[in-house]
DNA sequence: TACAGTAGAGAACGAACGTTCTCTAGGCAA
DNA sequence: TTGCCTAGAGAACGTTCGTTCTCTACTGTA
């Protein structure tokens, strides 16, 4: 049982590695199996299909990019620190090699329009952040209105690094995100 | 030639229509014939391949993206207005029936990673759409470095309209982007 | 009418892929 | 040791897909 589940995240982490590095498609289950060192018969009383692979794999996603938000926030203080200390945390992650965007809007635009699945579980992984950001918004007593002002900051910086292939988008939207948290909480002081 | 041509263009609006809702690997090439009203050979004497087809389409889309980019900004008077007038092209955008997100980004996340000649192209995109914005920034005599933060609110809004499906989008950014471009003339001026 | 050239329809080919099946070797109880 | 069960290696199967080939019908010309 414990080596069961050993197993499963043992290939969900290869599968991950393949599926992000070239995308879903472009990567068989042949590779995944010799990725993960699984023989195929293994692999596939893991994951009935390779639907359910992808599933798993973007919920692992998931669960790694809580975490690592989670603990980003650990570091500051007040809820404009932990709102800014996401930008941070995709600094780093933009330096990283291999760096090649967000899993989930990657997903979303490969099998978005075709697996009803996987459009599920991106829309609500991006929900969750927004989640996220709008509790931190409501703590600095900023309106509402904020919240989605600083998520587009944070999904716009995820794109563009990829694309670009440079990770200057993090302090942009860093910075942009100062200068909007600090007019709304003025705004919000005049009345 | 001509007849050549149009031809060339009437498959690719087909193959456009198909890659852009499903994802390109989702469709196959007899689809794209069947979609297009050509024949298999015929297909094959306009574009060498799909991957040659593939690229042609996105030069398609960069070139309709850049037209609805200036017939916007027509409307508009000020460069405060011609960049503004961006989310407002966005937003009828993605009211759009059949609206799946920026083609660029999906191409990007499903083939940058194994088709070099795919992340060129839409590299170009969307440096052009940087250089864009950054002029006009440059007549309203703000600082350079709000133009990528403006930009960053674009990418955000089309990722974020497309997963949620909700075209709420456009305006949040816009409302951000007066935000970021106030204060940042402000700043320019104070000093 | 006879014929050459062209283009369409779709069959065919070869490769790749998801999934299943077969064979074999090794471990373990009696 | 003998027999049984499991699991790994990878062959095999059925399908899909990109691409090419074949056959047929039609057009225009002499």
């Amino acid at each position: 049982m414990t080596d069961e589940s050993q197993l499963r995240r043992q290939v969900v982490e290869a599968a991950d590695r393949l599926f992000y590095a070239h995308g879903v498609q472009a990567v068989g289950m042949d590779a995944v199996r010799a990725e993960a060192k699984v023989s195929l018969k293994r692999l596939y009383s893991l994951f009935a299909s390779k639907d359910d692979l992808v599933i798993e794999v973007l919920r692992f996603r998931s669960r790694q990019w809580d975490t690592g938000i989670a603990a980003t926030a650990e570091g500051a203080r007040t809820p404009r620190e932990k709102l800014l200390a996401v930008y941070d945390f995709l600094g780093l992650w933009f330096e990283q090699d291999g760096f090649r965007g967000c899993a989930f809007i990657n997903s979303f635009g490969e099998l978005g329009g075709v697996s009803p699945r996987v459009a599920e579980v991106v829309r609500r992984q991006k929900a969750d952040f927004q989640r996220y950001v709008a509790d931190l918004v409501a703590q600095t007593g900023a309106p509402p209105s904020l919240a989605p002002q600083l998520a587009l900051l944070a999904e716009g910086a995820q794109t563009t690094a990829a694309i670009a292939g440079d990770s200057a988008a993090a302090a942009d939207a860093r910075r942009a995100a100062e200068t909007l948290i600090d007019a709304a909480l003025a705004a919000g002081a005049a009345r």
